[in-house]
DNA sequence: CTGAAAGCGCTTACAG
DNA sequence: CTGAAAGCGCTTACAG
């Protein structure tokens, strides 16, 4: 930004500027009591009280956050941290399908955060760090610090990036949702996913169904990962032999699940049951079983994971590993506060997930030809 | 939240605070000094500025924000005010249908706040007024000012919210984005959408489509009457009367237009394209006819509006009027800033659109029904 | 090139 | 119940 040489005055300066002097001025008061108005301190007659409610209403008064946040050293500010875009924004990557849950996920952080009394940040302005040389991995929490953010929330979005580095090594508290990065002032939030697998495969195990086929999302996110070992698991303790062939790497997106699922079927149809890693994913697969004429689940049962709200009303609606929003967003509100008040390092929370029969899951056929 | 009475020395402060007379006193020189090399001016020998640059590293120094700005008056910020939604929040809606599009929007204002120098802030928690017979309207406006914003970019998404009354009556700098509120320091930024369903209309009118359906989301909300306009108009200029029978209200979700598409469908068939306000609804339009086992174009041309992703990947690629996502974020940027900066009151902005032909709309058939 | 001083708008002990 | 004063962390004329 360019900053004209000339000096603080000819900066213009927030045009609606009304100061507690003028206030206190209108009101025939000190600014003291004023302040003591605004804060509600015991200790202000009725009727001073009446002349500067008054005086604020006529003038529009409000008081100057930076002032106060200043003294109180609170800015109410959470960075909402949303990394995985090339271009270092926050808000990128939001309309891709693979994102579709997080999306969801914001509105309950974004409730739960305003329970607590902050305000939500994204912070997308460049960085301009002093000295050019600084570490680029330290420059991150730099500028959070600079912007005065209390702590940061964190939506990795399946990715490195150098700014978690910074985060974990920074005193900023920190919360890293659906990822396990730990640091001195940095914890995590998540579902059990390996458990939420674990269901989702007994339920299938449980309707009979012994050929699952596994749509993975990728190989190396840690909640993929955790996924496909609930359902390695799950088989290996029901004594079933996985087949390879039905495990399918085929990225997160909805239509790559499609496409993976057109590849799968014409390559091979000895499998009873498909369990898609998101429910993204699974509204893909659906999507292709029904473009090749199968039914589901009297052909084919389909189970999701996550429990969009896109899951419900699919066709049919969709058989789902549920994780629990709401208990997700607290918890990381809950535990952002007690980082923020330098309370004890909170333990990481693992936060169990719920298996919600649908339509979509239905009984191995008889004559199926698993 | 509760605050301790026992005075501010117990509240717990930013536990990572340094400030900037740590980092002068480590290299031996005043706070003045060290501000100097913060805001690089000119007149510090290489020295000193090499010492202050170890220190700050040392100690993991970064301004305060909120001292600076309070000097600057400027705190970079800038409130993205979503409404629409019961809760008074800001992402609640964005799992909708029907607000994908502003949801793609919001990647490329994001990316424009960032090269203007603003962060985005969303304003979520409750405002807690002084005086609680504080006028609503007022309110929400002193609440932002309160927190230091500079101006606000809103987003109404098809709704009356008082809120959007107090931003009008305020001194803060206000763009609205697809409304066109105005006030002494507010204005607008939004596509031409009659232009946009004229444009779409006679695409299918030089198709010779005579018979052209109407799908509309709302009655009310004023982008939904401008493309009802604009479609009026282009008829009209065509010298085709409009038969009442082929303009559906039907909501502005994906699915409210998979409906409505079946009702019409089992109703009548003496159309030959159908015009969508919107590529989600158009998207549910497609769904609908080929549940019927009607092709596109062959059968029936579908044209949508807005130009989300979405709709290049639709089956077949959607025809659509394309909203210029970039030209309305660095327009919106671009005035929020000039309003800010105190220069003259901008014209509000009209953005062009832009029709994209692809493969859902084609000639009428010969002996089409219509 | 550098420091002492004044100031931004606010809040809070400290007196009265 | 109220005001004068000191202070939060910073920046910028003003001197030197």
């Amino acid at each position: 930004m360019f900053i004209p040489s000339t000096g603080i005055s000819d900066l213009r300066k927030m045009s609606f500027m009304v100061t507690s002097e003028q206030v206190a001025q209108l009101a025939g008061v000190s600014r003291a009591t004023v302040s003591r108005v605004l804060n509600r301190s015991a200790n202000v007659s009725e009727e001073t009280r009446k002349r500067i409610y008054t005086a604020i209403a006529t003038l529009g008064y409000g008081t100057n956050a930076f002032s106060r946040d200043i003294l109180q050293q609170r800015s109410h500010l959470i960075a909402l941290a949303l990394f995985g875009s090339e271009d270092g924004l926050n808000l990128s990557h939001l309309t891709k399908t693979q994102f579709y849950f997080y999306l969801q996920l914001l509105r309950f952080i974004e409730r739960e955060a305003a329970q607590e009394n902050f305000d939500l940040f994204l912070p997308s302005r460049p960085y301009d760090p002093v000295d050019s040389a600084d570490d680029p991995e330290t420059m991150y929490a730099l500028a959070l610090r600079e912007r005065g953010v209390e702590g940061a929330l964190t939506l990795a979005l399946r990715t490195s990036d150098p700014r978690i580095q910074s985060l974990c090594r920074s005193p900023i508290p920190t919360i890293f949702i659906d990822d396990i990065f730990q640091g001195p002032h940095a914890t995590y939030v998540k579902s059990d996913y390996t458990e939420g697998a674990h269901q989702a495969t007994n339920h299938l195990l449980q309707l009979g169904h012994k050929r699952i086929a596994y749509f993975t999302g990728d190989r190396l996110s840690l909640t993929g990962t955790e996924r496909l070992l609930g359902y390695q698991q799950a088989l290996a303790h029901a004594g079933v032999i996985i087949d390879p062939h039905l495990v399918r790497t085929c990225g997160w997106e909805a239509d790559e699940a499609y496409q993976e699922a057109l590849t799968i079927l014409k390559e091979r149809r000895d499998f009873t049951a498909i369990f898609a890693a998101s429910d993204m994913m699974a509204l893909g697969v659906l999507r292709a079983l029904h473009a090749c004429g199968l039914r589901v689940p009297d052909d084919v049962s389909v189970i999701g994971f996550d429990g969009i709200n896109l899951s419900e009303h699919s066709d049919p609606p969709l058989t789902t590993i549920q994780q629990n929003m709401q208990a997700i967003s607290a918890g990381a509100i809950t535990k952002l506060s007690q980082l923020i008040k330098g309370e004890e390092m909170p333990e990481p929370l693992i936060v169990p997930t719920q298996l919600i029969v649908r339509a979509s899951t239905g009984p191995v056929r008889r004559n199926g030809s698993g």
